[in-house]
DNA sequence: GTCTATAGATAGATAGAC
DNA sequence: GTCTATCTATCTATAGAC
């Protein structure tokens, strides 16, 4: 499956690389080829033979986050029971978010990133499913609410200082608690 | 102190008004001085009329959020009781989020903002002020993780769909008891 | 206050040498 | 695979007519 040398090369990996550490600093719109090319110390031309067009990087690094996303999603769908499945969708959730803090967070945070993936019905759809899973068709205006500030917390983990240096071992138990105490609407202690 | 005919004309509250609705949308690199002539039906020129450049279009928008972030830290820095103190910045944090959905979202969330008000010594205080009020300087990985979640869950009341049809009346306890709730780190029900 | 016209810079993208 | 050179489009911003 893996040939002695590397196949795809090491040029891609560091075009992707550089373009994810500034898309989720500046922003996709924020972010030239130029940037992108003198972080690597090439031309922008270099860049054109690996990606046709800057979308094709941002496609490229979305990929391994969306389709994450979307099995954790088909996980939770088998699950016939709501809480299960509620279950299933917030850890895979910040599963996902953790195994790819900046990109999650450019795929969540970034209006040029979220308004090109409005035009995708899959990921239109993903959002819906998303709701639909934790949420239901029922949800009170609370629980909604809930919901919202929970997807604004997982928004943050990849961008904020002070989780910077924590280790996914640590964070996930934490972000798990936090998630779910905050989703379990109980009326009072 | 009003005069008959609006005394600062409507033409610069149109141009800020399309901005802030454009820059909440594409982000503040991703908007064009053209697509918010556009918007209101003139020519990039009428709009370096009232404003200099893009950015003293963005420090506009973002006076009075910031404003009145700094004056709800102010009066929260006068209170003694820490209890009261997080009190006080909670609620004023979560009034000026509602008092200026879309700028407060464009304030936290976008990357261009955010990144040129770290160069600000004045929000990087800000968020410091903000941070020691609600944290304290001796705060445990948990307390961050809930900081983090609550400002992220702040983050997007200007921007999610399903809280915009929502009044502020409705939202604010809904938001102070969340918000609350996540930040009062109780070890178990 | 709004327009046309345009400068000057930089963006994304391509062609072709090496 | 990386370079130079260049194209075109668009951007911010300015000048000056109306």
């Amino acid at each position: 499956m893996s040939s002695p040398q590397s196949p795809r090369g090491s040029a891609r990996q560091r075009v992707l690389e550089a373009s994810l550490e500034l898309f989720s600093q500046h922003g996709v719109a924020g972010t030239s080829l130029q940037m992108i090319a003198d972080r690597i110390g090439v031309t922008k031309a270099a860049i054109y033979f690996q990606f046709r067009t800057k979308e094709e990087i941002l496609a490229a690094l979305l990929e391994s986050p969306l389709t994450d996303l979307l099995q954790v999603l088909e996980d939770a769908e088998e699950e016939t029971n709501s809480v299960r499945r509620a279950e299933i969708v917030l850890s895979g959730l910040i599963d996902t978010v953790l195994a790819h803090r900046r990109g999650t967070s450019v795929l969540m945070r970034d209006p040029g990133a979220v308004l090109a993936l409005k035009q995708s019905q899959t990921f239109v759809r993903l959002r819906g499913r998303l709701e639909e899973l934790l949420l239901g068709p029922r949800a009170t205006i609370e629980e909604r609410v809930r919901f919202v500030v929970v997807m604004g917390g997982l928004t943050q983990v990849g961008v904020s200082p002070l989780l910077a240096e924590l280790d996914d071992s640590v964070l996930r138990p934490l972000l798990q608690d936090v998630c779910c105490q905050i989703l379990e609407s109980h009326p009072r202690g």
